[in-house]
RNA sequence: GCGGGCGUGGCGGAACGGUAGACGCAACGGACUUAAAAUCCGUUUUCCGAAAGGAAGUGAGGGUUCGAGUCCCUCCGCCUGCACCA
């Protein structure tokens, strides 16, 4: 019959409205039903959402809908990241106060999510720069001063001279800053830190344990952690002249079994070594400045030459006491790692080598191949690095001589310990969380500063300690500082006089712990042991592998601190991770080179022309959308032509979701088409006559076809292979439309035909929750789709009793057959060697063996 | 430089070591229509062939196997993370 089309506009605002009055997904911890928390990291309240939310959320609630339909207790809560440099921008450039602005956006995007039918929990909603969140935030902060995680200590910044602020290494562009471009001073300043590194260990351990994260982000943590085993010990120094200096140089070390081959020391200009010979050495000043100056670009960092200051200093070897090594500044030490100083090694370090070469200092080969003579072996512009396994043996090495590499280096920390000159030490990369920053729009850091108690943390009845509302952005700097009033307190401790500080917290403290604030968002401490020992962990976090290390190495962090204050009972927050791809679109650009929006852009015989101006237009690579490039499509205006449903099939059809997904105009124009054919479908099937015949076999195959594809549709889903679930439902929506197609219908079909487009609604609504609503009600029944238990496939339905196994002659298909499940290979061969294909390619072969793998396939090996 | 991943039709992509190309998009042919859109039916890896059928084919080359897109080795290309980490 003809039917009317299906109309989104109309039909989804009205499901949500039901949704939001029934109160369908808010959540309550229920003891007897299993729990599962999904969540999307929550949105930056930017403005408006854009088409990478689209891609997240949409994920999120088909695994959410999914789980709420398979039986679980379903937790998924939204809210905002909301504090942030953007808002103090909007107001420095517009007037605009940092918090209405971020209401204000938040009111916005808040409304195109609830437009896109998520089911999510918004009595849970919270937003970070909220006074009732962030007092949280602070009283942990005190709870971790108190046990020893965080610290106060200066450290170097890069400071804009200009805006009179610190700039993060992503903020400075060739040495200068982003937004001034005055050229970035380093500085010192005294910061606040965090001490991840006193879990270094147990954070690269318990990596092993997340065996449902993606390889991918656990390498990177891992790298990121850098953790090395080596050695710390101290060469005794003296001047020019032989006079032992009262200190040593203490130099860390991976590479102590190749100590024969030292020729040099080599220790950073920020040293402080370096800094106090400077106080005496223009020429040491000079190289200082210039190191420091280079010190900011990562690509003139690459280029660099190796360069030294040779420091008029010379180092004993430990081992050949008549042995001086010189020891130099030099611009490839890094003060941030290991001691700051290193002795150099040329034979075997790249770096050493070419600084080596540069200087004439001797290159003492003394690892080598097995075999190699010792005479002879040299190293020319490369350095050996090699040092595992037995095929290497050390050279020129003394008492060393002939020992694999690990074997040196055990000799070696064994000596230097019982010289005591030296200690096995471990080294990580990773460094403490400085989580100072000189802004306004950030959570206040809940301390005061007191002349006679020194830092003193805010009491915590005195919490939360809020943000001053009547700020001025009228010039340079952190406008806490410039407040009349705010930083003017009086110490907790003695009462007198005292300065708030005036930093606030970096913004990844605030998403650091959110997601366990969802357990109880309105308790009165930061979260209630109840309700985390119910919701706890996050069992499917879902998000951008951007955040692959920071926001997750100090989320795990996070609860680490929490567990060691008493405030949560876990150390890792996210059993399960699913970092999704980008959303990726054609780049359009005049002949001029100007951007141009993709809906600026019409297509004409193949060519793309400007819309209004006509213009022949360039098209350029697909890339990230992003707004500079202009290649963005508004979710808004797709919502507002097509309706979320389709914006939603859409992001989850054909690209795995960990891949990018480019955006096509006619690939949404597929997924609408598609939806109107469903909503077809349906409505012939709801017309035809009801019958209770389901068992019969007219019906049976498109019953086993219903049943197969719920089967599919269930593993394709518990393991987020969207993809796949949406082409088993084009199948099974193929299969229906099939069946409608026969002239003849008799009962049994129809009732089969009734269940498969029930399966297919079912199967869809997970993607696509209005459209199913409305196909369900029009399928005449009473009760929503997300009140209705996801279909149990029948297993006698799902299971085949016959099988086409294909047949091969020398490993090349010849024909297939198909017979009953489970004949064995005295039954099958006969059959098999009767086909006409196989008797053909057989002609004139002898038959050597025939493998047969039951219920797959048949290999028939023949010679001739 | 070091590490990780990926290379399959015109395109997005499917394929427990077992019939390569499911499903979708696009294209082409046809039906319906005054016409268009929408819809429906069909074709679409390449080559030979009227067809039946045959040959080749998953970046290149080699290997293991009855059988390789899948496992191993060498190379090429692209993407990505870290980057003077001692």
């Amino acid at each position: 019959m003809a039917s009317e089309r299906y109309n989104p506009r109309e039909s989804e605002p009205r499901w949500q409205a039901f949704w939001d009055k029934n109160r369908c997904f808010e959540a309550t911890a229920e003891a007897d039903k299993p729990k599962y928390y999904v969540l999307e990291m929550f949105p930056y309240p930017s403005g408006r959402i854009h088409m990478g939310h689209v891609r997240n959320y949409t994920m999120g609630d088909v695994i959410a809908r999914f789980r709420r339909a398979s039986g679980y207790n379903v937790l998924h809560p939204m809210g905002w990241d909301a504090f942030g440099m953007p808002a103090e921008n909007a107001a420095i450039e517009r007037g605009v106060h940092p918090a209405s602005w971020t209401y204000d956006n938040i009111a916005t995007m808040r409304g195109q999510l609830k437009s896109m039918g998520l089911s999510l929990d918004w009595s849970r909603e919270v937003a970070t720069c909220d006074p009732s969140y962030y007092r949280h935030e602070q009283a942990m902060f005190i709870d971790f001063m108190n046990a020893g995680l965080v610290e106060r200590k200066v450290s170097q910044v890069n400071w804009d001279p200009v805006d009179h602020t610190v700039l993060a290494n992503e903020q400075v562009i060739d040495g200068r800053g982003w937004r001034s471009g005055a050229v970035v001073e380093k500085r010192e300043l005294a910061q606040w830190f965090l001490k991840i590194t006193a879990f270094s260990d147990d954070l690269l351990k318990a990596l092993d344990g997340l065996d449902r994260w993606p390889e991918k982000v656990r390498l990177m943590q891992k790298n990121w952690i850098g953790r090395s085993e080596g050695m710390r010990f101290t060469f005794e120094l003296e001047d020019a002249h032989g006079k032992k200096l009262d200190d040593g140089l203490t130099v860390f070390t991976t590479r102590h079994d190749t100590i024969f081959g030292a020729s040099f020391c080599a220790i950073s200009a920020d040293h402080p070594l370096a800094r106090h010979l400077a106080e005496h050495d223009e020429d040491l000043q000079a190289f200082r400045r210039e190191v420091a100056a280079l010190g900011t670009s990562e690509e003139t960092i690459e280029k660099a030459e190796k360069k030294g200051y040779p420091l008029g200093l010379y180092a004993r070897h430990p081992f050949h006491k008549d042995v001086k090594l010189p020891v130099y500044a030099a611009n490839f030490v890094l003060m941030g790692y290991g001691e700051g100083a290193i002795f150099g090694c040329p034979a075997h370090d790249q770096r050493d080598l070419d600084f080596a070469r540069k200087y004439h200092l001797p290159v003492i080969p003394v690892v080598a191949p097995r075999g190699a003579d010792p005479k002879t072996f040299t190293i020319g512009n490369e350095a050996y690095v090699e040092k595992d396994g037995e095929d290497t043996v050390l050279i020129n090495s003394g008492f060393l001589d002939g020992l694999s590499v690990p074997e040196a280096k055990e000799k070696v920390a064994h000596r230097f310990e019982v010289e005591g000159i030296g200690t096995r030490k471990v080294n990580h990369r990773l460094r403490d969380w400085g989580v100072s920053r000189q802004r306004y729009w950030g959570c206040p850091i809940p301390v005061v500063h007191c002349e006679a108690c020194g830092v003193v943390p805010v009491k915590k009845e005195d919490l939360p300690v809020k943000l001053p509302e009547d700020v001025k952005f009228d010039k340079p700097g952190n406008p806490l500082d410039h407040h009349p009033s705010w930083k003017h307190t009086s110490c907790p401790a003695c009462g007198k006089p005292a300065r708030r500080e005036t930093d606030t917290f970096d913004t990844f403290i605030d998403s650091s712990w959110y997601f366990a604030r969802f357990c109880s968002p309105q308790a009165a401490e930061p979260v209630t042991a109840e309700a985390a020992r119910y919701w706890m962990p996050v069992d499917q976090y879902i998000g951008g592998v951007e955040h692959a290390i920071l926001h997750l190495l100090y989320s795990r962090f996070f609860m680490r601190a929490m567990h060691k204050t008493g405030h949560i009972h876990l150390d890792e927050p996210f059993a399960s991770l699913f970092t999704q791809g980008m959303v990726v679109h054609e780049t359009f650009r005049t002949e001029a080179g100007d951007w141009v929006l993709p809906a600026e852009a019409v297509q004409k015989d193949g060519q793309w022309f400007h819309a209004r101006t006509h213009e022949p237009l360039l098209v350029g690579g697909i890339e990230k959308m992003s707004k500079s490039k202009k290649n963005v499509v508004d979710p808004e205006t797709i919502i507002a032509a097509y309706g979320a449903d389709t914006a939603r099939w859409f992001m989850l059809s054909d690209t795995p979701p960990e891949r990018d997904i480019e955006w096509t105009e006619a690939g949404v124009e597929g997924a609408w088409r598609f939806t109107q054919k469903l909503w077809r479908l349906v409505t012939d099937v709801a017309d035809l006559p009801r019958s209770a015949a389901v068992a019969a076999a007219d019906g049976l195959e498109l019953r086993r076809t219903a049943h197969r594809a719920i089967a599919a549709i269930t593993d394709d889903l518990t393991n987020l292979r969207f993809n796949r679930a949406i082409a088993q439902l084009y199948a099974l929506s193929n299969a229906v439309g099939a069946a409608l197609a026969s002239k003849e219908k008799s009962a049994a079909l129809c009732a089969a035909l009734r269940e498969a487009t029930e399966f297919l609604v079912l199967g869809f609504a997970p993607m696509m929750p209005h459209l199913a609503e409305e196909a369900w009600a029009l399928l005449g029944h009473g009760t929503a789709v997300v009140n209705t238990p996801w279909p149990t496939p029948l297993a006698e339905l799902v299971a085949r009793d016959d099988v086409t196994i294909a047949v091969q002659v020398n490993g090349k298909r010849r024909d297939e057959i198909t017979v009953a499940k489970g004949l064995k290979q005295a039954e099958l061969e006969p059959l098999v060697l009767a086909l006409e294909g196989v008797k053909r390619s057989l002609e004139g072969k002898a038959i050597a063996k025939i493998i047969v793998v039951p219920d797959r396939i048949v290999n028939i090996v023949c010679k001739g």
